[in-house]
DNA sequence: ATGAAAGCGCTAACAC
DNA sequence: GTGTTAGCGCTTTCAT
């Protein structure tokens, strides 16, 4: 049985309220009581029950981080780095793999099962602009694709059309490129929109008995580590995921703090990565 | 404002007491009773506070999973595991990232800040028996090198002096890997006690100007996606993560339900899988 | 089968 | 500066 406030206040021979404003740093207390307090929750091993708090400030501390799959290591970066963020300013993360299943997202956003448990939810969705982001301009794909488009346009090539791959994984990279590099005339080069697409298209054209970057050249956007040991290593669009993560928790505590807060669109800080994948390309 | 349980109860005419019963699914309700607060939870929308239910039960519902590190392909892939088998036993889990902290792991196995948060901890520590083994042998590089050594032994061949890795990284394989590569005689073969470390070793080698498997064959432990795709493929020791998360989460429930339930250890099914990284040798 | 009421541990409004 | 107390939303014992 843990202690509870009661407990220590009948131990330190005080009020519960004058335990509570030690426990929460709160107010003006004598140096005498604050020792006296301090000395019985040491004794007693007092901790606070965070539920307890919880119920009544309706606080939880927790954020929900909300990703296709954790095992994509964009995503477990960007969690990584959430995490981090989080604990400096107090929340605790809580991850949530919706896997392909919009419905899942959709329902996490409207309410779902246990939304009270959050304070905040964070959306870090790939495919899906369905559930968080009702304009479909502003997904992912459609971004990427636009940029890709428009870039072509600039060096005044040709566009191409796009393969597409099923999902976001190295097997769907891997299928994408075969299709590509069985086109005629053959591409030189394959934009991927994910590193780890990238990593699947890499060893799709080895296995189709070509070279990077000398036949085809490579590149993704991410810049995942396991970009920077393959062979060749992968060129890439470097994402600030550390600022992504720090940005997105300082907005959703500002506007937990305050609910009116304006709504902040960020862009990140982004860079060109050559490696060897588009080496003399 | 959430509706409350007192809420449905007024619109649905009936007492408290009935609509706890309904919305837990418990004992003997009449069919009339039900659809009547059914109708009324339909209406206000009603959805249950986890919160107010954990203060009362003492169950939270939640586990934490402890690992070094999210973004580490092994645990990002046992975390997938583990929140999918805590999901279907109806448990959610929060990560928890030690980093290379033992004092951190020590904490949050002694009390630390908000254990009452959780309904149990599950461990996936990698360097660390400090924290929750105090018996130094069961450590998991101790036990990787009893069973190379004895290994080594059964072929006939001769022990060898072991590169430590500094942490559990592509960086720190690649360093060891570079540290072997020096010593005279070279090393026919590394032997990795993850495959992120081998994943150092293998661009250590071919920055070496050397061939994997021809010059040097590598192998490592795991069998995460990455090593498929890699050129070469990397032979290793196949774990099986989601046995070993249905596993921990089967019995940490079993504990929870059962705080007498007795312990136990289990052994994971594992298998060599040679692919190219050690082709011919 | 249903109702009334106590209380989980805490915070904060209200007294003094 | 400190004490008293209501109540957050729920489960559950005790009546009926």
């Amino acid at each position: 049985m843990p202690a509870t406030l009661r407990d220590v206040a009948e131990r330190a021979q005080v009020s519960i309220r004058t335990v509570s404003n030690v426990v929460s740093g709160y107010a003006h207390v004598s140096d005498k009581m604050r020792k006296r307090v301090l000395d019985a929750i040491d004794e007693l091993d007092y901790r606070p029950n965070p539920v307890a708090r919880t119920l009544r400030t309706g606080r939880t501390g927790m954020l929900a981080l909300v990703v296709p799959e954790i095992d994509v290591p964009y995503f477990s970066e960007l969690a990584r780095d959430v995490i981090n963020a989080a604990a400096e300013v107090g929340y605790r993360v809580m991850i949530d793999q919706t896997g392909h299943d919009h419905e899942r997202e959709r329902e996490l956003l409207t309410g779902g099962d246990r939304t009270m448990l959050f304070d905040g939810i964070l959306f870090a969705p790939l495919v899906t602009p369905a559930g968080a982001q009702p304009d479909e301009e502003y997904s992912t794909p459609q971004q990427r694709t636009a940029g890709f488009e428009s870039a072509l346009a600039d060096a005044g090539l040709a566009p191409v059309s796009i393969e597409a791959a099923a999902h976001y994984r190295r097997a769907d990279g891997y299928q994408a490129a075969r299709a590509l590099l069985e086109r005629d005339p053959r591409p030189d080069a394959i934009f991927c929109y994910s590193d780890l697409l990238a990593m699947g298209a890499l060893r799709a054209v080895f296995d189709a008995g070509l070279r990077v970057p000398e036949d085809v050249a490579i590149i993704g956007i991410d810049d995942i580590e396991e970009g920077r040991y393959s062979r060749p290593s992968l060129s890439t669009v470097s994402l600030d995921t550390p600022f992504i993560a720090a940005g997105a928790v300082a907005r959703i505590a500002a506007r937990i703090d305050d609910p009116d807060a304006e709504a902040v669109q960020l862009v990140a800080p982004h860079t060109v990565i050559p490696r060897e994948s588009t080496l003399g390309r």
